[in-house]
DNA sequence: CTCAACCATTATGTATACATAGATCCCGAA
DNA sequence: TTCGGGATCTATGTATACATAATGGTTGAG
């Protein structure tokens, strides 16, 4: 593995997971000397992190974590609706009705037994799977760029929003139904499906809001 | 100006405009003595192309432009329309119809007098103008980043396809009728016009099709 | 006491040197 | 003549050294 791409995820991991949080400076020669490479390919990893919005690069004071709060997410979820609608209907034209009835057969066995906090991660981790199913189902390599720069934004903002049990089971009934309706082939069902689940996400979000750690 | 800065912006105009055609491969040492900078800010530059899609970087055998061709058309077209829909919904809500409404007439004149293809780049400007006015009006960092990211694929395109002069100036009516629907204020209206802009625009562009230059 | 200017320190931007990996070409053997 | 193996060469990946610009602190003057 290049030192370059290992710098990229090491730094991208660490702001992702907020043990980087918005704002911190990332000096090139501290981060190189903490993650062990040169300051040539952590400069290139810097790049790499500004392009995709998790870093500026402020003249002249470095680059730093960019920030990230809930005024953004409006704006985040705009684009979110029309990137995940378009590849909801796209996938529900082209994709193979067995593999998304299987998923939704998966999300109501969550919607059942999603209780603890504890199986937070793998409901995470199911609802990945569906994200990538639809993104491979529209087989567009632009759109799924598109989806790829947006869901490194959303996985940040995620520790900004409290995810109750209750809304998770709520979560997992609302991607059944988005999965069925990619099966069924019906691309406006498809949609509707996908703008219903992302109206209520962010309406959860905003009344869940925690109460101050949108700061940088 | 920063040597990389210099490095990116004459790689990336030299790959929008075909000079360096899709399949060149950008050699770190020849490119770095044609521009006259060292291999550290080239690399820079590289890094960037590749995170716009512009280049893509192969194991072991460099850096390469990309390809483009009549084959993703569709693709990006897909992504256009999501895009464009949503900053033109977002702009009706907020935009001021003044200046829509004087871009409208704008369109209405050039729809009148268009007629040499040397009017052709002072088209293309105005509509620039629109689109930087409804991102403007939209005022979505994240949506206006995924715009500049499609709008240099799209103008990478614009090479493949001919613009006869009637089909300008029905695209200056079209753009007319847009400006009219985001002054009107009507999100809807400034949606569906969007939407035929962009259906005309590309069923055009699949009809008339350059005959045998989508080679890499 | 406060403000401004200058100096020093530090971090970024650039260049070059070195290592390594892969690709191509050539030679030999079947 | 063709296929395979090896060597050489070239290009990428990395590290380090140097230049330059910016920032912060300190000192002096008003």
């Amino acid at each position: 593995m290049k030192a370059s791409d290992k710098a990229y995820a090491a730094l991208r991991r660490d702001i992702v997971s907020w043990a980087l949080p918005p704002g911190s400076v990332l000096g090139e020669v501290e981060q190189a000397e903490r993650l062990g490479v040169s300051r040539t390919p952590l400069r290139e990893a810097l790049s790499r992190l500004a392009a995709d919005g998790l870093a500026v690069s402020q003249r002249g004071r470095g680059v730093v974590v960019s920030d990230v709060s809930l005024d953004h997410v409006d704006d985040l979820f705009s684009l979110r609706r029309a990137l995940e609608v378009e590849a909801a209907r796209s996938a529900a034209r082209t994709g193979s009705p067995a593999v998304f009835n299987e998923l939704a057969r998966r999300f109501d066995a969550a919607a059942r037994t999603l209780s603890a906090a504890a199986e937070r991660d793998g409901y995470y981790s199911l609802a990945g799977e569906l994200d990538a199913a639809i993104e491979d189902a529209a087989s567009n390599a632009y759109l799924a760029q598109a989806l790829q720069g947006l869901r490194v934004h959303l996985a940040r903002l995620r520790r900004l929003s409290h995810d109750a049990p209750a809304r998770l089971r709520a979560s997992a009934r609302e991607h059944a139904q988005i999965a069925r309706a990619v099966a069924s082939g019906d691309p406006g069902l498809a949609s509707a499906a996908t703008l219903l689940h992302l109206h209520n996400s962010l309406e959860h979000i905003k009344s869940h809001a925690l109460p101050k750690e949108a700061s940088a």
